[in-house]
DNA sequence: CTGAAAGCGCTAACAT
DNA sequence: ATGTTAGCGCTTTCAG
């Protein structure tokens, strides 16, 4: 391994001539910089970036917190495609990415003990229960957040635009002279909460009384639960013309449950997802969803924590929204009557 | 910021006392150690894992080399699944998960460069050209890797078993009735070659012949690519039965492509993916796919990698190889005549 | 323009 | 059973 000092020797300066000249200080002159990389170059340095760290206190890493219960974390299209902006954006502006868990080896560490162990620079969080006495310790410490969907005070987030989204979905379904729309909701989180109320609003705003009975519980990418609830909308005796869904994903277990009962998507009833996943697009019929940006979330997310972290004083902490859109596919019929 | 120093003078003793109290040395008495961890822990005490690499050249840390070239990386469940399981079996043992690019910032480093500077005890290599220099210089480098699906001299890799997964597909074929087989596999890789050989194997095995016209190129995990090759099998004079995909998600697009023509999946051709993503399961026709293991791998390859760290001289390079299971949906007809 | 020296926080060999 | 000490590889004042 070649460490500065091999190449201080064989150049025959200082260790710490090295250090500028490596790191284009600008009191060195062009002749002993050049000359000193190329031969760190020739030895094949490698920086120490650990030792890096523990003097400058800045490790350029980036922690990202995603917690995977029914592990659907990862494997959900709109946060795998999150992370991977994510650490798209942070590596090109010279960051790494590490997962952050409560769990590492025998003894369990909070998330930010386990981020301020590792000296993340700053964390990323989603996907969790954001009502976790361990995710609010790690918001209020003194390591920078930007968290996913859900705001702390004084903490920027990058916020999915839910509001807009039900309002899209129901003024669109509503156009296409639908009155009656269930709504299958996912477990109960800010995030559905304001899919709630949008929803609500925006029926009510078209002056659409929604039966209490039109709205059911569901779970975030879980297709039989929505297939269950599904079961109970097309039992009862004054069943919905439209159901929406908490996303693409349970929405397949919707499908299944449709054609189970001999009904057939959009002609006998329609249906709407949430998140626009690429399959969306490839099956027949085409999803008729609202599209997340995921991918604008995830760098948004990365920009604005770089911002913080290099910017500590004059960043002030925001809440960036990201608009998606209407995918209009051919799940949702227009009723003329 | 609480450092080991602070802990010594508030107990009264010396740094080396507390380090050794805090990593459980035995020589310590029990009274003196459990006061001293009682303190540090009062005092909110984290260690610094930074200054411990440094000192022990043990970062507890394991790259994760994943490229995504057409993003289809992290978004390939098969890639995801894996991705989560070696994050769960790292975190159980005590280790920690940093992405591994060859972009970090302004300057190029190679992807060794990159885990050499982090420090990383080892890089678990999947979904990437290894054919690609830099990862053949990553792979003979001093830094343990495993690797998937690709198998390197003197390196532990895991591998999914696509010999028996093509030999189970034609043979379950065979068994359906079918010789007229068609074939559309991935860009040329390792894994696409397996595929091939144990594809002509089996068929010549069962007495088929395969007219080359059925055998196409198609791209992984690209609906599109897959839709074309459909197309142009459906058009042939004499058409195969059944055609097998490169994986499930390609599998959409030839089902679109089927429809388009006016057939019907089942009934009038019958179609077999790879993977099993959940959603082949979900999803109406259910898929007739075989499913790879990728919890499994996933997680041999993080067990491997880390009894390879931890006994470097006493841990023997292996292949692992990961057999899936062949699930039965309904995309394949009986045929009979 | 270059170098000396201190020290980031920690571990571990070696005293005592 | 506890303490002393050196040093991991690097950056960064501060002096020259």
């Amino acid at each position: 391994m070649v460490r500065i000092k091999d190449i201080a020797q064989k150049c025959r300066v200082s260790i710490s001539t090295v250090s500028k000249a490596l790191n284009g200080a600008s009191d060195l002159s062009d002749k002993t910089a050049n000359r000193i990389k190329r031969v760190a170059a020739d030895m094949g340095y490698i920086p120490n970036a650990n030792a890096r760290v523990l003097k400058t206190n800045r490790s350029h890493n980036i922690g990202v917190l995603f917690v995977d219960n029914t592990s659907s974390g990862l494997k959900h299209e709109y946060f795998s495609s999150m992370l991977n902006s994510i650490k798209v954006e942070a590596e090109s502006k010279g960051f790494d990415i590490t997962f952050i868990s409560n769990l590492i080896g025998k003894d369990a560490k909070s998330y930010y003990e386990h981020a301020a162990y590792r000296g993340c620079d700053g964390v990323i969080i989603a996907s969790v229960d954001f009502t976790d006495p361990q995710v609010v310790e790690l918001v209020n410490s003194n390591i920078p957040t930007v968290t996913i969907d859900y705001t702390f005070n004084n903490r920027s987030s990058i916020m999915s635009d839910n509001i807009a989204g039900l309002e899209d979905i129901v003024n669109y379904l509503v156009k296409m002279g639908h009155s009656k729309i269930a709504f299958i909701h996912g477990e109960e989180t800010a995030v559905t909460n304001k899919r709630l109320t949008s929803f609500y609003r925006t029926c009510k705003a078209n002056g659409i009384q929604v039966p209490e009975d039109y709205v059911k519980n569901g779970l975030y990418h879980h297709p039989q639960s929505s297939g269950l609830a599904t079961r109970e909308l097309l039992e009862m005796k004054d069943r919905p013309t439209c159901i929406i869904y908490p996303d693409d994903y349970s929405m397949l277990g919707g499908i299944t449950e449709i054609e189970k009962h001999g009904l057939k998507v959009y002609d006998d009833i329609s249906i709407v997802g949430y998140d626009g996943i690429e399959l969306s697009r490839f099956i027949r019929p085409m999803f008729t969803t609202y599209v997340q940006d995921s991918e604008q979330i995830g760098r948004l997310a990365a920009d604005q924590l770089i911002e913080t972290i290099e910017n500590p004083l004059t960043t002030e902490a925001q809440m960036i929204t990201v608009k998606g859109h209407l995918q209009e596919g051919k799940t949702v019929k227009a009723l003329t009557n």
